[in-house]
DNA sequence: CCTTGTCAACTAACATGTTAGTCTACAAGA
DNA sequence: TCTTGTAGACTAACATGTTAGTTGACAAGG
């Protein structure tokens, strides 16, 4: 209700990617979404998109329904389209849902771990600890998230990663407004190292539990971006 | 490779459903596909589609896309669309999915369920006991997937039972091949009450265990019927 | 000033025309 | 007989034309 702020075409080009023409689309605008280059709120033109893109509306209307079914995007019938809102109960579901997900996942993993899954994972924490010491944030950040993969990796699901992305987009969205801070940094590689000590051990509780203790820092930072950022959360 | 079926017009008209044209198509052809009205392996032809339900192409192309990406169907580019085969592989990984949900739900309800929700599940239980004393199967089978959503509906999470749905689709689908046994109906109700008593008792570990159990009876029966039905699985 | 009705501009949704890639059948050659 | 190449039919993917519903500005009336 409050800005109507016209969709701007900082949207990389669309060569990038691969797959169909509506693929390409559909990554190049999520890119876009997740990366706060399209703020919430914003109104999507089709048109400017077919335009800078150099594509039809068809493909274009694909990739909205899909960021649509994402809850990406807001598609109001016959009207228009905005990206959507933060919405603190949807960033809570999302991360429920992702919890339910990693927790299965490594307590698969540490019942049925095979010794070379294990090393790789071994590695991945020689790697955060090494990234740590010399000070390279980005880099750990890009570790941090290998780490939760890789026991999706191992329990020989193809599918699961792609859906814990999914149920957790709005997550994603939300950390990146989110500071990396160097203290919280090493915070986070012990809370990885209980995690990684209960695999090791085949403790599947263990390894919940610990785990369950990491996913459970996140949400409290989150919260905390409500207040500081009000006019990027949903007003209804 | 084998078989090519002409795809016959079983499939209901399109007014039964609500939403916009693409909507009604997607679920008259989801619901044709996990019937098994539509055979795995067969293709669906478009323009028989279209002439069908009295639509253009455009709304089917929207709702053959989102069927594809549930795994219901596959899409071979310039070429054709067939219904997904079962895949022993896509069952287990669903199965897996939907324990995961399940578990974080009922263990969520365990610890935080208010009095008037354990009186719904309480309610439900009384129906399920009814249900088998007088012999209904059908309705012990709908009342079952309500004991199987209440927990999921009581974590307050909306999209929840739609990714539960979403993940398991394949489930749902390889379960319409298992004959109601009326021996299991009775071992089922004694499962689910091992859940809703440590509902009762506001114990989360013995829920989820509870639960785990219950889960782990469905994929044997299903295995059982790659052995027995090897025409409908993937040859790969 | 506030309400209410109308109308024009804009949009998603739908229909239809076009393009280009894939598969099958079949014929020609080995 | 088996391979290989080729032409034609069929398809998804893409482009574009059309329809119908929504929104917001603005004027007329209270």
């Amino acid at each position: 209700m409050t800005n109507t702020d016209i969709d701007a075409a900082r949207l990389q080009g669309i060569s990038t990617f691969e797959g169909s023409l509506a693929q390409k689309v559909y990554l190049a605008l999520q890119e876009a979404i997740l990366s706060l280059q399209f703020r919430p709120g914003e109104v999507l033109r089709k048109a400017l998109i077919c335009e800078k893109l150099g594509v039809s509306r068809s493909p274009v209307a694909e990739a909205i329904a899909r960021l649509a079914n994402e809850g990406l995007v807001d598609v109001i019938p016959q009207s228009g389209t905005r990206v959507a809102y933060f919405s603190m109960d949807d960033i809570r579901e999302g991360s429920f849902l992702r919890q339910a997900l990693e927790l299965a996942s490594v307590a698969k993993v540490a019942s049925d771990r095979t010794e070379v899954q294990f090393a790789q994972i071994n590695r991945n924490m020689r790697l955060q600890t090494l990234l740590i010491e010399d000070g390279d944030i980005l880099g750990f950040y890009q570790a941090d998230e290998e780490f939760h993969e890789l026991p999706m990796l191992f329990t020989g699901f193809p599918r699961l990663k792609a859906v814990a992305r999914l149920v957790s987009l709005q997550v994603t969205r939300a950390r990146m407004l989110l500071l990396p801070t160097p203290g919280r940094a090493v915070e986070t590689l012990d809370e990885h190292r209980a995690v990684f000590k209960a695999i090791q051990n085949r403790n599947p509780d263990a390894a919940q539990a610990a785990l369950r203790y990491h996913l459970g820092q996140l949400m409290p930072r989150i919260e905390a971006l409500a207040e500081t950022r009000p006019e990027l959360f949903q007003s209804s």
